[in-house]
DNA sequence: AATATCCGTATTTTT
DNA sequence: TACGGATATT
């Protein structure tokens, strides 16, 4: 409110001007023609990016011929609510935002019929890729028997990886899968039948959307409609484009050359899913008559906390050529803690996140950051253990849970009668099903289109009105399953039909799973995820590009007004920023990860991941290493072992820290349990004092 | 042909 | 540990 009250002060000039300093107000004037932004971490990027919208708009460009490309949806959201309020919100209301993949989406729902798509397609996600190269692999019979041939998740990364560096398969199989090159014959059967069965059933994968759009803007007639539909073009998060990312740029600006592209090549960190820093150092290149700005004053955090990220970055064999300063002052050195193991740590962790709360930094300004989804696990216990309210960002795999596979897969059969992918999953979990038995079924219902199936007659119809005979034990499932789906044929709302969909699932999910109970819950969230959505199209498809990928998405909104404090992964974390960040497991084989240690380029890329961690913080920054490491190895000895400190603390980066041990404290175990009956009284007492 | 059982293994990051 | 894959059983 106070920065509302701030922003309108200023508004006798236009206000997007007010606060920027010369290289951003260069880029934000910026006339026509490309335009590359090298902006370093924390500034001021999102904000040069905003009031360049706002000074289009502002300029009179319509702002429905304005696309605005980030990594998340939530960063296009953040970007334009604030150019809406530099400029009157209603303004920018229209600009088109989202990531590429999003995007895309859009674009083929009104002109993918040019391609010969329908509108109706359906989005896989990356384990539906999986699972459809899996399906194709026991169809063609390759791969059995044989020792070392890919397993599913395996094909469907090297396809992505083909298709998204434009590389030839044994290209990608000698560089980066050599343990499969003998197979490149059998992968390419697969991959052609994969792209030949994808479009037979109206199926779109990740990569699709992407090469699908660059083929829109190449080849078709719609060509000259779709590259003319923006009069500029922005792009966020630059090295951490594709190179089919990079062509469907050249693609769109084949009409005028307004594009502005802003990025850090020391903040890539997404090459393993073909990202490439080459996109920026080749923009210019591509795009001729390039202007240049750089943007090294940081505002963000305070000079200690960059003098240790400069060193860490300048560890790189490859320097990068900026340094950044900042005139923020105040705020003590970073702090490295040694601890004795992960239990010392999160201990510490909750500390040092309590006492900043007693120094007024709401937990909400706080965050800790990791690796990997998992290396919260002990820390969320912990905290949980406290009654210290979090909300973790990424590594949260909810939609990627089978049961919640299972509904969304009945929807996209609403949605797409032809997916077999869904079909081949729904119809095994009827009892007595099986591989065999659903592949009866569906040639029954005629899901894959053959040449000959009349057009109008949709195997939803035919199940509900042909049912295929199968084997006793299940008739009464697929019965129901008729039934909910005729229920779902209509219009109801997408909630309406998740909560019908549900009651279907119920006493299969009993029969089927484990401990049914808690999934049925998470239909319970699933429904009103739904909730928030008109049309089930939109809600498959945004649950496959835009996941919930927090626990705040999907705990009710009660909790969002609470103070809460952040955890996330470090790739989850990118573009944000906290008054205090939390590093923890700064251990070798941590970060960097152990799995990627196998060439340099990887490591560079884990010490970057780390420079992403360490500037996200605004005045404090504590990392933190444990010492020992339990393992639950099945191997016969060695309970635990000795971790080291993350090699990119070198001994000249830690010199740059306040380093504090707390080897040698007595373990944190004991007083916590001598501590348990006195919370219980204190429970008790506050119990009672309740008004 | 489906399901039960067992064994071994690899284990990230995300659109 | 939890999942996937392969083998054994119904």
């Amino acid at each position: 409110m106070l920065e509302r009250m701030f922003d309108s002060a200023l508004d006798t000039a236009p206000s997007y001007r007010a606060g920027l300093n010369p290289q951003q107000r260069a880029a934000v004037e910026h006339g026509e023609g490309p335009l590359l932004v090298i902006a370093g971490a924390g500034t001021g990027k999102t904000k040069t990016l905003a009031a360049r919208v706002a000074h289009l708009v502002d300029g009179g460009v319509a702002s429905e011929r304005i696309l605005l490309l980030t990594f998340t949806r939530r960063a296009a959201q953040e970007m334009l609510e604030r150019a809406g309020r530099l400029t009157g919100a209603t303004r920018t209301g229209r600009v088109w935002g989202g990531t590429f993949h999003s995007v895309g989406n859009r674009l083929l729902r009104t002109f993918g019929h040019a391609l010969g798509l329908p509108p109706n397609f359906t989005v896989m996600d990356q384990s539906d890729s999986a699972d459809l190269m899996n399906l194709l692999r026991n169809e063609l019979e390759l791969g059995r028997g044989r020792k070392r041939f890919p397993k599913k998740e395996t094909l469907a990364t090297i396809y992505s990886r083909v298709v998204n560096s434009r590389t030839k398969l044994p290209d990608v199989l000698d560089a980066d899968f050599p343990w499969c090159s003998e197979e490149a014959e059998a992968i390419a059967t697969i991959f052609t039948a994969y792209t030949a069965r994808k479009r037979e059933q109206a199926v779109l994968d990740f990569d699709d959307l992407l090469l699908y759009w660059h083929a829109l803007l190449v080849h078709t007639k719609a060509r000259a409609e779709v590259g003319s539909m923006f009069e500029h073009v922005l792009v966020d998060e630059y090295q951490d484009t594709n190179g089919v990312q990079a062509d469907i740029l050249r693609a769109l600006r084949a009409d005028n050359s307004n594009i502005m592209a802003v990025g850090d090549d020391a903040q890539s960190i997404y090459s393993f899913r073909s990202a490439t820093v080459r996109n920026i150092l080749d923009f210019p290149k591509h795009f001729s008559d390039t202007t240049i700005v750089k943007l090294e004053e940081n505002y963000r955090s305070t000079q200690p906390i960059l003098d240790v990220s400069n060193a860490v970055i300048a560890g790189a064999p490859r320097r990068y050529e900026k340094d950044l300063w900042s005139q923020r002052t105040g705020g003590g050195r970073p702090q490295l803690v040694t601890c004795l193991d992960e239990a010392q740590q999160s201990d510490e962790v909750c500390k040092q996140v309590l006492d900043a709360r007693e120094r007024g930094t709401n937990l909400k300004q706080q965050a800790v950051l990791f690796r990997t989804g998992h290396h919260s696990a002990h820390l969320e216990i912990e905290l949980t253990r406290r009654n210290i309210p979090f909300v973790k960002f990424g590594g949260l795999k909810f939609v990627e849970a089978a049961h919640v596979k299972d509904v969304v897969a009945l929807l996209r059969i609403l949605e797409n009668p032809h997916d077999e992918l869904a079909w081949f999953r729904i119809l095994q979990l009827i009892e007595g099903v099986g591989p065999a038995t659903a592949s009866r079924i569906m040639e029954h219902l005629e899901v894959r289109r053959s040449g000959s199936a009349t057009p109008d007659a949709s195997p939803v119809r035919r199940l509900i009105e042909q049912p295929p005979p199968i084997p006793q034990p299940g008739r009464t499932e697929l019965e129901a399953l008729a039934e909910a789906c005729a229920d779902c044929l209509g219009d109801a709302p997408p909630a309406v039909q998740v909560e019908r969909l549900r009651r279907w699932c119920e006493p299969v999910f009993v029969r089927v799973y484990d401990n049914p109970a808690v999934r049925v819950a998470d239909l319970v969230q699933l429904e009103r995820i739904a909730s928030g959505y008109n049309t089930r199209g939109r809600f498959i498809a945004d649950l496959a590009l835009d996941p919930p990928n927090s626990t705040g998405d999907l705990a009710g909104p009660p909790l969002l007004d609470e103070d809460y404090l952040n955890l996330s992964t470090i790739h989850s974390a990118k573009g944000c920023e906290w008054d205090v960040v939390h590093v923890i497991h700064a251990a070798d084989g941590m970060i960097p990860s152990d799995m990627s240690t196998g060439d340099e380029a990887q490591i560079e890329e884990e010490r970057r991941l780390f420079y992403v961690a360490l500037t996200r913080a605004k005045v404090d920054l504590c990392v933190y290493f444990p010492l020992r490491y339990y393992h639950r190895r099945m191997g016969l000895d060695d309970p635990h072992s000795y971790a080291q400190l993350t090699r990119f603390v070198t001994d000249g980066v830690r010199a740059l820290f306040d380093e504090r041990s707390l080897e040698g404290t007595e373990e944190p175990e004991l007083p916590a349990k001598e501590y348990e009956g006195v919370e219980a009284i204190t429970d008790f007492l506050a119990d009672l004092f309740e008004v």
